[in-house]
DNA sequence: TCATTATCATGAGCGATGCTCATGTTAGCC
DNA sequence: GGCTAACATGAGCATCGCTCATGATAATGA
């Protein structure tokens, strides 16, 4: 699924084959993530991310379609690094249950807020973005970047996440649904939680522990 | 709570004394959401607002701080027609309990979602604006605008939501705190329910009505 | 009634933004 | 060296949010 043969960033205008210039392109994005990080989104100017990069603004354009364009590259590698680093705590700690499971996403996710830079203000992808929609539909071209997320959680997590029982009638619900519905929660309450204390408001992370096992535990309701 | 001594939105520089000056404000208001509602976020500039309601651009900036106060009165204008309507529905049904009460808190929602111009893509203030972080903080000076959301369901569905037995050792959970989360939770869900279709997707609006009901109920987890 | 003053309305224009594209520069080959 | 194709560059364009000098209008006093 979501097969990317031209390069790790889906709206690329043209992809860095020298070396030279694929470094430039990761002192770009880097340079997004530090601006990000220092200043917020408002800060996040087209002239300032090059001069920041030593790269002159036409360069910029030259990799990118666009600020939405760079702002989705970013978003994409945030989330590639955030499944490494889950797929590797998943295989460490093997949990058992999907409330375990849960747990361990959010507390990769509250630890990659902390640690990356500008990761506390994209994540994955500012889902309520002013501009064009466009900007959501980059990361996928289908699906909108949770959505992304959640397929992709799915295939890390596999089977566990059965369809409960006690559903509705007409089939129970669908497990990848859920999974959705889950993300976009937990995505909410932790930027909130974020949005309240720098480091992240423990008592809104243990909520959204919270959310997340009550929601998508076995049973009726 | 919440004290707004100076009218009916905050962050106006000057308020309409004469009776022409309100309405030329209504109008902007009105042009603000037909816009939203037909062409987005992107697509509401000052200049287009301004020549749809028919008033110079100066006028515009007479009345409002800059276009983050516009779109935040245009948020509170939502939320007050929102609380106005639900506060009649809880009257008219009386729910006996807290799930009946979400349903219902939902399905007002939806319905506003649909019927209400530019209430789609702002509700109560749009999450992750771009700009300066100030846009959250008009609604109320101090909590972002969900809190202050969360803040006035509170008193409006009273003490129906104590705090849930096995919480927390440490003193249980602040209901206030569960309010605020079911909030985003909410606001989340639907938020995506209407991305994906425009009338609002009813599996996930269900969704949405199950993450309430399951986080909110009385019990352990 | 007409000055005088205070208030409101107006839109040209400012700085900044996202982005383009003509022009200059380099690299690779014969 | 001459030629060509690929890349690098930043002045400049349209548009943005917003201001503020100027003109219109209402209120006041004699």
């Amino acid at each position: 699924m979501n097969a990317r043969p031209e390069g790790p960033s889906g709206p690329l205008r043209r992809r860095p084959v020298q070396r030279r210039s694929a470094e430039r392109l990761e002192r770009i994005l880097d340079a997004s993530a530090r601006l990000l990080e220092e200043s917020g989104y408002g800060a996040l100017t087209t002239r300032e991310v090059a001069r920041r990069a030593e790269v002159p603004i036409g360069t910029l354009y030259q990799f990118f379609t666009g600020k939405d364009a760079l702002v989705a590259a970013l978003a994409e590698r945030n989330l590639e690094r955030y499944l490494a680093r889950l797929a590797r705590r998943i295989e460490c700690e093997a949990p058992a249950h999907v409330a375990a499971l849960t747990d361990l996403a959010v507390e990769e996710f509250v630890a990659m807020k902390r640690a990356v830079p500008g990761f506390g203000v994209l994540d994955f992808g500012v889902v309520g973005p002013p501009g064009n929609r466009a900007e959501q539909h980059i990361l996928d071209a289908v699906l909108d970047n949770n959505a992304a997320v959640a397929q992709r959680l799915g295939t890390l997590i596999g089977g566990m996440l059965e369809s409960r029982e006690g559903a509705d009638p007409e089939g129970g619900a669908d497990p990848s649904l859920a999974l959705r519905v889950a993300m976009e929660c937990a995505d909410a309450v932790l930027q909130l939680a974020f949005r309240v204390d720098p480091d992240g408001d423990p008592a809104l992370i243990a909520e959204c522990k919270r959310v997340l096992r009550r929601y998508l535990a076995p049973g009726p309701g």
